[in-house]
DNA sequence: AAATTATCGCACTGATCATTGCGTTAGTGG
DNA sequence: CCACTAACGCAATGATCAGTGCGATAATTT
């Protein structure tokens, strides 16, 4: 114990209240609305005392964001098909995927209400793949594209979708949304 | 009184505490977070009893709803300026200045968490608008779009970078938004 | 102007949340 | 195996929220 006075104990307890809690958010944001997410319906549901929860979050916008961080970042593996289009595709189809099931979307919208005002834990991870897509099609010779751009146009109309509208996204009419983002950059 | 029991009465104090309560929440929304948005708080800033509020709301998501509605309709009128294109741009920028006021947007991201999964009050009014710009053009003879795609097109991205992105977005990359969408109509 | 009643303020109560101090359990390193 | 201490459970407390009954105010109608 040279330097730091704390010391984390990850060992199987806290890990385990840990998984136990992460748990019962879902499953409440599943089932009920936001609202009553409070730290002491998450507790009761996921058998731990209250007072632990408090004491690791602190708050329920807290939890929130951490169960947000570790559920939506390293979930998708970026795909090697050898072509952007092919990279993009296959890709954007897990990506509508994952944002199908009514429980992550419900954990996505109370993170949106409760997180900070900018940035958002449930698409940073998507930016990186995003980006580390781009810079393989560039490393393959192919034009540098912009990042910001392809999500406007990739992840823009999929999330506005699934947030804003009732309607939920197919896996074709994400294929027609790279189809023609590929169609604006051959013609500027 | 021939039919109804509960007969409304919109006259002057009603209005005026609706009014005092409606600011009250814009106001708390701009300073702090969705969390301590709750209605004894908001009935303080208002100058109005708390039980006011659980009757006439119920509860915060509700009167959340409420303000989000008023905010959110009405508040922007159609352009017709001849011409599609200079209808959606001229309609489009008012939409990305209406977005990059930080009180809205606060609004706009506390009424996605507490309101219900599907459909919100933020964009319902501006597919309504949307819908009259492209019945307009084809009434002028001009071709026959879908309103879903022209969303997909306008509003995904600029509903996403508010939300998701810290980057505000500005009037030119609105312009850019515009002539790509009309770009991809000319080349199917 | 008078009667009617929707709406609001006030006081009060029960429920739930947020927080703290202390003892116990169980990982971690010697 | 033993000492150490991070992490948890428990009990108790103050604070805040949610809800209710009743009288007062003011908008609306006759």
């Amino acid at each position: 114990m040279a330097d730091s006075s704390t010391q984390v104990r990850p060992g199987g307890r806290s890990a385990k209240v840990r998984a136990a809690v992460h748990r019962a958010v879902a499953e409440l944001l599943a089932e009920e609305d936001a609202e009553t997410l409070t730290l002491p319906a998450v507790a009761a549901r996921a058998g731990v005392h209250p007072t632990t929860l408090y004491r690791r979050w602190g708050s329920a916008a807290q939890l929130l964001n951490d169960v947000a961080t570790s559920r939506f970042t390293g979930d998708l593996v970026v795909p090697d098909s050898g072509s952007l289009a092919g990279d993009l595709q296959r890709w954007l189809a897990d990506v509508v995927t994952d944002v199908a099931d009514p429980d992550t979307l419900a954990l996505m919208r109370a993170t949106i209400g409760s997180g900070p005002a900018g940035g958002c834990a449930c698409v940073e991870d998507r930016h990186r793949q995003l980006g580390a897509i781009i810079r393989r099609e560039q490393d393959r010779g192919g034009t540098a594209l912009d990042v910001e751009t392809a999500a406007d146009f990739l992840l823009g109309p999929l999330y506005y979708r699934a947030i804003f509208t009732p309607e939920p996204a197919s896996a074709d009419w994400a294929r027609t949304l790279v189809s023609t983002y590929l169609a604006t950059l051959r013609t500027p």
